[in-house]
This record gives C-alpha cells, sequence and structure tokens, in this order.
DNA sequence: GTAACGTACAACCAAATGGTTGTAGATGGG
DNA sequence: CCCATCTACAACCATTTGGTTGTACGTTAC
C-alpha cells in the first residue's frame, strides 16, 4: 500500500487500532495489564507458537500498547495504562471532527441534500 | 486465518478496530458525519478509484460504523452517530478487564492454558 | 429511447498479515 | 563447563487486504 501522504501521527492511530483489531492481542492485554509476565509465559497460554506470540507483542510494542523490559534473560510484559487513554483520545478526535460538522448544520439540513458540500480534494 | 474459536462479539470488535486502523477509513467518518454524501462524491474526495472507495464504504458498514440509504440511483453514506459510543465500551471493556484482572489477584497465572477461550471475566 | 450517471461486483495483482519451522545468541542452574 | 531455557530473527507459506480494471445493471436526464 506505500503510504506516503500521512504524517506519523496518522501512522501511529493505524497502529494503535490495528493492534487493537485483534482478540488474542487483546486478551494479551487483558493478561498483562498486571505486568510482570514474560513471553514464554504468555505464550503457554496460545495455542500457538512461541514466535507467533512473539510477533503479537510485537505489535502491540510498537503501537504503545504494551512495554518489555529486560530481567534476566526473560522479557517481562506490561500494558502500558496510559494506553486507553490514547486511545480514546484517538476516538474523541474523530468524533469532535464530525460533530463539529453536523454540529454546524443540526437544524438547517431538512431537505437540503447536498447544497453546500464542497469535496475540495481534487 | 479461518477464525473459529471466537465468538460474535469478538468478531464485532475485530471488525470495529480493523476498519479504524486506516486514515482513510478514518477521514470517511469525518467527512460523513456532517450529512449524507454519496459514495462518488465521497470517491471525488480520494485518489483512488470509485471500486476502492466502495471496498472501503463497505468496511466501515459491516463495522457498523456507518449506514448506507438509497436516494433514487445515489447511496448515502452516513456515520452512525453511536459509532464512537461503541468504540469506546469496546475500550471500557478491555481497561475495566485487565484492570479487574489486575486486582484479583496476582499469583495464580500459572498454570493458566486455553488462552482466549475462556476469559472468564464473569 | 438513449445516453450519462451512480452503483455493484467479479477478476486480478502486489503487499501485508498471521501463522509455521528452524537456527542462533544470551542467560542462569547443576 | 554443559545444558536447559528464554529470546530473537530469518525463511517460508496461505490468506487477507487494498488497490486496479472491466463489465453489468438500475435510475435519471435529455
Amino acid at each position: 500500500m506505500v503510504v506516503d501522504g500521512l504524517d506519523e501521527a496518522d501512522r501511529a492511530v493505524d497502529r494503535l487500532f490495528h493492534a487493537l483489531a485483534d482478540a488474542t492481542r487483546r486478551d494479551m492485554l487483558r493478561r498483562c495489564g498486571r505486568g510482570e509476565l514474560s513471553v514464554s509465559r504468555l505464550a503457554a497460554a496460545y495455542p500457538m507458537s512461541f514466535a507467533a506470540v512473539q510477533k503479537h507483542v510485537t505489535v502491540l510494542e510498537r503501537a504503545g500498547l504494551v512495554t518489555k523490559e529486560r530481567r534476566g534473560r526473560e522479557q517481562l510484559v506490561r500494558t502500558d495504562p496510559d494506553a486507553v487513554a490514547r486511545a480514546r483520545r484517538a476516538l474523541d478526535a474523530l468524533e469532535s471532527a464530525w460533530r463539529a460538522r453536523v454540529d454546524r448544520m443540526t437544524g438547517l439540513l431538512s431537505e437540503e441534500e447536498g447544497g453546500q458540500e464542497a469535496p475540495d480534494t481534487g
């Protein structure tokens, strides 16, 4: 898809929601809320290979949803407490953006189909 | 990937976050909040084919983020006002699940297997 | 009626995703 | 030291995703 017209903020939101769009990863977030869960221990909870779990953790990490911390030969995974707040902020931004548009016309759009729109992107 | 161990609620959340994990689709949500936009008109706003835009709209629709309504030969797209609320609820459920987990236990997560099949949160 | 518009959908393609196995590097225990 | 454990990462594969073009069909305008 060669995304090149997006700024880093957009891509961060992409990664955030993409990471959340998988039941296994959401379950990992639940399990790692208390922190201190090694990747191996986490992997034991799922019917897939260790490498697959590693990849999921990487996705979560790059999305900023978990952090990893080395302790000896183990890598401890823990859900970032601020993660949901960040996701919520992304949702809020989305909502307020479209609400703003709705707001400007909440009363006056009765039969006005289309009147003033100007999708001036082209 | 032939997901078959997930219930419909999980798959709905998958679709919801997946739909949100794309900057083009998020922009569509913003544009369609303010009123009904036909798919063609929407398509004019993006540097891609009409068919590609159609696919994005389908993804948004299957995620419950927009609804389509026929008017003559046009198909009007509008963002579901409850959509963000639903996404937020999904986030809340996630967060409270892991907070509960942090809360009520700390040592019994050793032999937990079976993964997402039994996140006994009830 | 015919042409133009708006939509639907199929076929196709490149790239990303999610999984596997295998190999190799650190780290800790006997 | 040797071995088991934990992690990292590469190579590979099947499916999905996101895009394209082309075709078909209903609706509106002329």
